[in-house]
DNA sequence: AATGATCTTCAGGTTGGCTTTAGGTGGCCT
DNA sequence: AGGCCACCTAAAGCCAACCTGAAGATCATT
């Protein structure tokens, strides 16, 4: 138990050292309940969980259509136990005890094959955003911002030049138990134009009215 | 030699049996070749191989832009190296000596991933409808629509060349429950014409009396 | 406990897209 | 030709979405 806590804060660390918000359940129907409600980039599954095992939880993932990530833990180390784990659904599997570095480095790798490029600085034109050390910068002007300014703007850069959705800001910028007034999604966008445009005499953070916010380039 | 030809035999029998086709090269350089001639579900690679090593094969994929999703079996089982070959663009590894039911897993994982569709834009002549971005452009010329502009552009974009009738795009840009005037069909094409073909001296969005409207490349 | 920073709520003001209206245009049939 | 009907389009009202400054709440630090 306090074993698993101390993986969790490994790994929720590692992570957040890469620029992920993570979120922690500690037990499978938690996690589960979690995952469905959420979008994430990666799931880490310990085989061995309370009240719903790993292979439970990736299963009914798979069967509810969501596709994110997963990466199994697991004690046991026969082949086809592996194999089983893969076969469930899961990405990549990790058999205990392993190497931190090496559970960092398949979660990057899983991370990339998820999705596009994941470069650890994330650059929209002249803007720089820096998930590692939670700053950016517009050219060479350093910008200071609040973790949730940064949260916001991360979220949106990540996906600079499509249209994010204030829900799904929401959902990536605050705790997914987070229900209070969506207004708050315009106030930070507000707060950021103030920061990251206003000064520079740019409009690269759009509005799309009825659809969401867009962060863009030009 | 022989052993690696057994591998490949191995591997090319096995994904057969799932139903892929499977190529196989002999050394790097050819393998290099194969991949940037041919479009894969995934690759293979040896890190040891003839004329170029696979790290080598694997960094020049990446640089050229292609994601194909690679398998990296290497001989080595240092911690670091593994991490190394996952960093260098591979989206996974095994180290030898390995199971065949495992490599086949880990396959078909990978495959499963690799099969994501990004979404798309469409292309209409000259004319992009992007709907991630929200935005479509006449050659160079970005054009600002509403969402509901959108919307309506989009459903005639996705089946250009045919008729779309005013009931499908009403059915397809509004509400399930709208049951407003029909006209407002037509104020929106008419938006529409005068954004995306007006100013370019264009009629593409043309008008099939009592059937509905067509989107056309010419 | 106090201070300052950040987060959240609130409320008034503003904007801009959606919809409706109504008059105009042009094809098609008798 | 005349009339009907489908379609076009400019204009205007309405309303939801959005913006923003400020005040209250929470959190961290000293």
């Amino acid at each position: 138990m306090e074993d698993e806590e101390r993986l969790a804060d490994l790994v929720k660390g590692g992570l957040a050292g890469e620029g992920f918000a993570v979120d922690v359940a500690h037990d499978g129907r938690d996690g589960l309940w979690m995952a469905t409600e959420n979008t994430y980039d990666v799931i880490v599954l310990d085989v061995m969980l309370p009240r719903m095992n790993g292979y439970a939880v990736c299963a009914k993932l798979r069967e509810a259509g969501d596709w994110t990530p997963i990466m199994m833990l697991t004690a046991k180390d026969g082949i086809y136990d592996e194999a089983e784990a893969l076969d469930n659904g899961a990405d990549d599997y990790l058999a205990k005890p392993f190497s931190y570095v090496v559970l960092l480095a398949r979660l990057r790798a899983l991370v990339r094959r998820g999705g596009r490029e994941r470069p650890v600085s994330i650059t929209v034109g002249d803007l720089v955003v820096d998930p590692a050390a939670l700053k950016c910068r517009r050219g060479e002007v350093e910008i200071g911002l609040t973790p949730k300014e940064f949260a916001v703007l991360h979220a949106l850069a990540r996906r600079s030049g499509e249209v994010v959705s204030k829900g799904e800001l929401l959902a990536q910028a605050w705790d997914f138990s987070y229900d209070g007034d969506p207004n708050i999604v315009e106030v930070y966008i507000s707060a950021l134009r103030r920061k990251i445009d206003t000064p520079f005499g740019r409009t690269t953070l759009m509005t799309v009215r009825g659809a969401g916010y867009r962060l863009e380039a030009a």
